[in-house]
DNA sequence: GATGAATGAGCCTTCATTCAT
DNA sequence: TATGAATGAAGGCTCATTCAT
C-alpha cells in the first residue's frame, strides 16, 4: 500500500524498481539492504517507503515486472503459423533475450524469485503463474500440431508442454551461472526434443486416425 | 579451524547439518537464523560454532552433502548396460528420489544453493561441479550409444547432455514448487527426447558411417 | 564512512563521546558495553553506530579528545616569561585540572588509553603524541633556561623533559587511584626537581641577568 | 578457591600463571580469552579452572606475583649503607630489571593492573600496596638521610618518596610504550632530583637544625 | 586431577522502518 | 513529497564456565 497516489509518479516507482532489480540481481533479496537500494537509486529511505510499504512489497513488485517481459515473449503465437514453427520462434526469442544483459539480469532476479517461492506465498503464486502461462500456451500449440498432423498423437500435450518449460528453465539456470551453454546449443537440444514429437513414420496421416 | 577436533563426533556434525537442512529447506538460508537451527537441533550456539566457524561454512557443508547424494544417483552406470537403458535407469532413480520426503527436502535446499551460487564463489563452485558431473556422465553414455549405433551420430553428445540436465533441473523446480508434475509424466517427457535421439530411419547402421 | 553526514550534528557526536567517557572512566573500555553507553547517552544503538563505525573508533575519538585538553594546558607558555616560571605555571594548571571532577575523569580514561596503547597501534600513536608534545615543549623551555643561565648547562634538556613528564604521569596515576597526594604536595616534589636544575653554585656568570 | 589442594601442585599453578602473564602482557586482561591461556599453557580449560575459580582470580594471582618481584628490588636496603647510595642502588636495580625481557613483560602486565585498579577493588588494594611499600621504604631512607645530614631537612620525606615513586612509574610507562628512554637517561633524571635534595649550601649541619 | 565438548548469557553490529523537518 | 537521523529488535558470534568421562 503505497502512501502516495499510484498515478502520481509511476516514473519514481520505476526508478526504485530499476535500482532494486540491479541490487537483487547482484546480491539476492536478503543480502540486499534497503541502504543498497537507496545508494543505487540515489533516493532516500523515506522516498522509497513512500512508494513501497515494505521490502517484501518491493520484491513482489519486481516479480510482477517479470510477467510483462515473459508475456511479450509468448506473444509470438499468432495462431496462423505452423505450431512447430511458432515453438521454434518462441524458443529463439527467449534464448536471444537471455543473451542480452538486460535479459540475463532479469533471469538472475528470476532465480531469486524461484528460490523465494518456497518461502513466500505471494511469490509462490507469481511463480506458479509464470509457469502456467507458458505451459498452457505451449499446450495449445501442441494440440494444434496434433490436429494438423505435424505432431504425434501419442504424446500428452500438457506433459510435453511442462517438459519444454522445464528444459528452458534449466537453460536459464545454466546461463545465469555462466555455464558455457550458448543459445545455438540450447536450440540444438530443443530440436532433438521436437524431433521426438514427430508423428510415427508409418502413419503418414496421423491426424485422420484420431 | 574448528574449536573441536575434526575427528571427534562426526555424528554431532551430522546432527547439526540435519537440523540446518530442515531449516534451510523450510525458510531459505538467509531467513533461517542460527537460533532456528539451535532450536531444531536442540543444541546450543556454542556447540554449533564449535563445529562450524560461520553460518556460511554451514551452508557450504550442506552443499557438499548434496554431492554425495547426487554421486550415488549417477552410479547406476555399470558400463555394460545399454546406454539408453542406463539413461532411463538414472532418470528413474532421480525421479523416484524426488518423490521421497528426504529427496524433496534435499532438492529444496538445492534450489537455495542454486540461487546462492550467484552471490557466493564457493557455492558457485559447488553448483558448477553439481552440473558438470552429470553432464560428463551423460555425455559419455551418449557417445557410447553413438558407437553402438543406438543413438544418432548427428547429435552433439555434450550439448544433449546439457539439455538433459537442464530438463531435469526444470523438473526439480516444478516439483519443489509443488506443481502437479508426477514422476511418470516427467519420464514421459524424457522419452520424447530419447526418441529424438534415435538414429535416422534410412540409415540402419549409423555407427559405420563414423 | 559515517552513515550520517559528518558535518551534521557535531553536538550529537559530543553527546555520545560524553556518555562514552563517563562509562569508560568508570569501567574501562572493555568492561563497558555499548549498551552501557546507550543507557548513559539515552540514545539508541543505531544512532551511535551512525556516528561511529565501531567501538574501537569510539575509543580513538575519546583519545583525540584528550589531546585538545592537554594542548590547552601546554599553551601557558608565551615565550616571554621566565622558563622556570612557565614550568611552574604549567605544572600548576595541570595539577589544578587534576583536582576537578572533569579533569580527573579525563585522566581516568587516559589511564585506560595508556593501557590500551600496548594493544592498539592507533591508540599507541595517540599516546606517543601525548608524550612527545609536552616533552618537546618542556625541552624548549629548558633550553631557553640554559641560554638565560637560570638552568644548569650540565643537564640534557631532552632527558630532563622526559623525566618531568614521567613525574607528572606518576602523579596522575596516584591521583587516579585516589591516593592521598594533593596538588600542593606534588608541587613540592616538583620544586625539588627544579632546585636540582639550578646552575652550579660556583658559576655565578650565566645567572647574573637574574 | 581452587578446587585442588594448593600444596598439591604449585608447579601447575605457576605454569598457568606464566602462560597467563604472557598473554596478558601481549593483549591486556580483557582481550585475552581463557582459550588464549589454554593454548599458551598447553593445558585444558578444566585444568585451569581446577586451580583458579575465575578469570578474575587469575588476574589477582598475577598481581600478587608482582609483589614478590618488587619486594626483592626494594630489599637492597641493608640499613648500613648511605641512604642516598641506597636510593641510587634501588633505582639502578629497578631500571636494569626494566631492560630485561622478563622485567618489561612484568611491567607491561603491571600497567594493565594499574588500569584495572580503577574497576576492581581487589586489584586496587594490590596496587595500593604496590605503591605504599616503596613509598614507605623510600620515606625511611630519606629520613635517615636527613638525620645523617646528607639530605636537606626542609623537604617532607613522605612527599618526596611519593614523588620519586611517581617518577619511576612514569619511567615504566614510557619504557613499556617503547619510548627511547634508556636506563642511563632515567638515572640522569633521577640524579637531578637527588641534587635537589642536597642540604642548603650555607647550612653544613642541617640535621641538627631539626 | 585432567580433558574438552557443551552451555547460554551477552556482546557488537546491522537494518527495516518511522517521522519531524 | 522528499529527506535522513533516529529507533530498537534481531542477528551472528564469542567466551567464561561446567561437567561427564
Amino acid at each position: 500500500m503505497p502512501k502516495i497516489k499510484p498515478e502520481t509518479s509511476l516514473a519514481r516507482r520505476d526508478q526504485i524498481l530499476e535500482a532494486a532489480e540491479i541490487c537483487f540481481a547482484r546480491q539476492g533479496f536478503h543480502q540486499t539492504s534497503i541502504r543498497d537500494i537507496i545508494r543505487q537509486s540515489e533516493l532516500s529511505a523515506g522516498c522509497i517507503y513512500g512508494h513501497f510499504a515494505t521490502k517484501e512489497e518491493l520484491i513482489q513488485a519486481i516479480g510482477e515486472r517479470r510477467h510483462t517481459r515473459d508475456a511479450a515473449l509468448l506473444a509470438s503465437d499468432d495462431n496462423t503459423m505452423d505450431p512447430i514453427a511458432t515453438l521454434r520462434a518462441i524458443a529463439g526469442h527467449f534464448l536471444i533475450d537471455l543473451q542480452t544483459n538486460d535479459g540475463l539480469r532479469t533471469r538472475r532476479v528470476g532465480l531469486q524469485l524461484w528460490a523465494e517461492a518456497v518461502r513466500s506465498k505471494e511469490v509462490h503464486a507469481q511463480v506458479t503463474v509464470g509457469v502456467h502461462a507458458p505451459v498452457s500456451a505451449i499446450t495449445g500449440l501442441l494440440q494444434r500440431g496434433q490436429h494438423l498432423g505435424s505432431i504425434s498423437g501419442r504424446i500428452d500435450p500438457a506433459i510435453i508442454a511442462r517438459t519444454i518449460v522445464a528444459m528452458f528453465q534449466g537453460f536459464v539456470l545454466q546461463r545465469v551461472w555462466g555455464e558455457p551453454f550458448e543459445a545455438s546449443a540450447a536450440l540444438e537440444g530443443f530440436e532433438v526434443l521436437l524431433r521426438g514429437l514427430e508423428p510415427e513414420s508409418g502413419t503418414k496421416t496421423p491426424a485422420t486416425s484420431r
